[in-house]
DNA sequence: TGACAGTGGGAAACCGGTTTCCTATAATAA
DNA sequence: TTATTATAGGAAACCGGTTTCCCACTGTCA
C-alpha cells in the first residue's frame, strides 16, 4: 500500500541508495538530484518503513514502560510525563501493567526484551534482588522510578522520601499532637514505603514521642484499603489526633472512614497524604500532602533513559528531585494558618 | 547480542528455512530434526526479531492509542482495558496524548500510520468531519470510543448516553425537584456531550418542567473547571435544588464549590455525576453517578479492533454497552433511600 | 597532455526473518 | 523391479531499508 524506497527511486530516476542518502543526508548529493528525489518523495507521500530501518540500525526507537497499574492516578500522571518527552524525541512507548505481581513483572520485562525495546522504565512497588539479577540478564538501559539500584546501566529517579515523611510528621508534632498515627505501605513495599515509614519513626523519636505500634497500619496503595485499614484503626484507638498516610489515594479512603466513623477532619483528626495527585486539592476537605513532581519524574526518567540509550555520558545515575509540602484544609492549613500554602523542600 | 536464526540453524545443523518451519510449524518437519532445532533454540535463548518479521508479514502487531489525556481517570481506566486484551492477544499498544487538540490529533494519527501500526483506538472529545476524511486517508482499522461514525473500517464503542442522562435527570424530577441544573461538556464536545445534554433536556420536557438556560453551564472535562463553573452558577442562582454534572471529575469540583459556598450536599443541593471513576464511591459525600463500564469499553475496543485487523467478519460495527446508575450519598441514596444501590440499565 | 585527487551515484551486500521453488530420498503402486 | 508420488529440507528470493565498495567523471597540478 504505502510507497517503498524503490518506487521513489524509480520515479526520481536514481538508485535507492541515493534516495537513502537524501533521506538521511549521510553523503553529499548534487542539489539538482536531491530536488528530484524530494519531489518524488513528496508526490508518493513516502515514509520509510520503521521495521526495515530497525533491522539495520538494530534500534527500535521504542521504550518499554512497566507499571503496577495504569489506572492509578500516580501512575498515569507519571506515564504522561514519560510519553511527553519520549514523543518529542521520536520514541514510542509501549505500556504494560504488572498488577504488582513480581511474576508478571519478569514476564513483561522478558517480553519487552524480546520485542527489542531500546530501554525500559520500570515502576515497581518492591525491588527484589531477583529484579537486579534480571536487569543484568536483559542487559538494557533501565530507569527506575521511586527506587535506586546501584548497578551498571540502571538509573534511578526519586524524591527524598525519608525527608518528606520526616517533615510531614514533624509538622504534626510541632502543632502539639502526640498521638500521630500512620498508614504505611504494606510490608512488601520496601523501597519508598520503608523510607516514608522511617521518616515518620525518626521524627517521633527526635521529638521525644514514643513510637506506638498500635497507631500504625499497613495497606496496599489503593483507596479501598485506606478506607478499610483506617476503619480498623479507629475501632482500636480512641485518642488519635493526626494521621499521616503514605499515599493520597489511601488518604482519601482514610478521610472517608473517619467521617463515616462520625468524626470530623480536621477538627477531630488531621490527615495528611503523600503524592499530591490531581484530585488532592479538590477533595473535601482539601488534602494536605507531600507534592511529588510526578510528571517531572516521568520526564526525567524518559529523558535520562534516552540519553543512556543514545550513549550520552551519564553523570547522575541517581536523580533526587525536589518535593514540596502543600498545606491544605485536612490539617487546617499551615502553622500560620493562612489557607493553602506551599513549602518547597 | 541476541541470537539470530542463522546461529540456531548452524548449531542444529539445518538450514534457517527449517528453523523457521519449526518456529511456526508452517510445514511438517521430521520429529528428530524438530527436537534438534528446539534444543538449539533453547540453548541460545533465541527469540525471532520482530522487526524482521514485521518486514515480511507487513504487520507490526502494534495498535496505536490516541487519547486526550492519559492522566485523566476515565482515560487511564480505558487504557487499562485496552492494554489487557491487546497484551493477551500478543499486541503491543503505543499511546499518545492529543491534549484534546485536533491539530495534534491529526499529527498523531499520521505518525501512527507512518509507524505502520495495524489499527488505532481513538478517543476524541469532538469528532469532526475532518476526522472522518482522515480515517479514509489513513486507511486503517479504527475503533472509536464514545462516538460512532458510520464508515467502512471504523467501529464504535459506547453506552447510551442519551438514555443515561435522561434517567438520571428523571430521577431528580421524580423526587420533586424542579430547579435541576446541569454542567455539561463545553460546546466543542459534540458527541457524548450532546447526547447527555439532550437527555437532560428531554427529561425536563417530558416532566413538564420548562428548560431554564441559566441553570446550565459548560466546562471542559476537568475538576478545576467543574469547580469554577459551579461557583459561577451559584453566584447567579439561589434556588438550585439539584445538579447533574456531565462527568465525575467535574462533579468533584462542583461539590467542592458548593461546600465552599457554604451549602451542603445533598441537604441543600443534590449532585450526580457521570462515569463512576474509581474515586467516586470514596469521595465525600459518595457520588451518585452513571456507571460506564469503562474498562469493558476498553476491552471491547481492543477486542473488536483486533478482530477487524485479523480479518474476522464484523457483525456489530457499533457496540452499545449497558450502563448502570449508582445511587450514593450525594443525592441521598435511591428513592427508597437504602444507601448505595445500583440500577442496571 | 597526462597523472591524480575529489566527488556523485550505481550495484550489491547486508540486517533477520519467511516463503517459494526445487531436489534427493523414502514410500507406494504397478 | 521399475515408475510414481509424497515428504523433508536446502538454496535462494524477498520484505524495505542502509551502507560498503567501486567506478566514472570532473577539475587541478605538473
Amino acid at each position: 500500500m504505502a510507497a517503498t524506497i524503490d518506487e521513489v527511486a524509480k520515479r526520481a530516476g536514481v538508485s535507492k541508495a541515493t534516495v537513502s542518502r537524501v533521506l538521511n543526508d549521510s553523503k553529499p548529493v548534487r542539489e539538482e538530484t536531491r530536488q528530484r528525489v524530494m519531489k518524488a518523495i513528496r508526490e508518493l507521500d513516502f515514509k520509510p518503513n520503521p521495521a526495515a530501518r530497525s533491522l539495520v540500525y538494530k534500534k527500535s526507537r521504542t521504550i518499554g514502560v512497566v507499571v503496577t497499574d495504569i489506572a492509578n492516578l500516580f501512575v498515569s500522571v507519571l506515564v504522561k510525563g514519560i510519553e511527553e518527552v519520549a514523543y518529542s524525541k521520536g520514541y514510542n512507548i509501549i505500556i504494560s501493567n504488572s498488577h504488582g505481581s513480581a511474576k508478571k513483572e519478569f514476564e513483561l520485562l522478558t517480553m519487552l526484551k524480546d520485542k527489542r525495546v531500546d530501554g525500559i522504565v520500570f515502576l515497581t512497588s518492591n525491588l527484589l534482588d531477583e529484579h537486579k539479577r534480571f536487569f543484568k540478564y536483559v542487559d538494557l538501559p533501565i530507569a527506575l522510578v521511586n527506587v535506586s539500584c546501584n548497578q551498571e546501566n540502571v538509573i534511578g529517579i526519586m524524591i527524598n522520601n525519608y525527608r518528606a515523611a520526616y517533615d510531614m510528621t514533624s509538622y504534626f508534632l510541632q502543632k502539639g499532637h502526640t498521638r500521630v498515627g500512620m498508614i504505611r505501605a504494606s510490608f512488601l513495599d520496601q523501597l519508598t514505603g520503608r523510607d516514608r515509614f522511617v521518616g515518620y519513626w525518626q521524627a517521633l523519636k527526635d521529638h521525644g514521642i514514643k513510637y506506638d505500634e498500635s497507631l500504625v497500619k499497613e495497606g496496599s496503595l489503593e483507596t479501598m484499603d485506606g478506607y478499610l485499614v483506617t476503619r480498623e484503626l479507629l475501632q482500636e484507638t480512641t485518642d488519635l489526633e493526626a494521621l499521616f498516610v503514605a499515599c493520597d489515594l489511601m488518604a482519601f479512603g482514610a478521610i472517608k472512614a473517619i467521617i463515616d466513623h462520625g468524626l470530623r477532619v480536621p477538627e477531630d483528626i488531621e490527615v495528611a497524604g503523600f503524592d499530591d495527585v490531581p484530585m488532592a486539592s479538590f477533595y473535601h476537605p482539601a488534602l494536605t500532602t507531600v507534592r511529588q513532581p510526578i510528571e517531572d519524574m516521568g520526564r526525567f526518567a524518559s529523558n535520562n533513559l534516552i540519553d543512556l540509550i543514545e550513549g550520552e555520558i551519564i553523570v547522575k545515575w541517581e536523580q533526587i528531585l525536589p518535593h514540596e509540602i502543600v498545606y491544605r484544609d485536612s490539617t487546617n492549613g499551615h502553622l500560620s494558618n493562612k489557607g493553602e500554602e506551599i513549602i518547597r523542600c
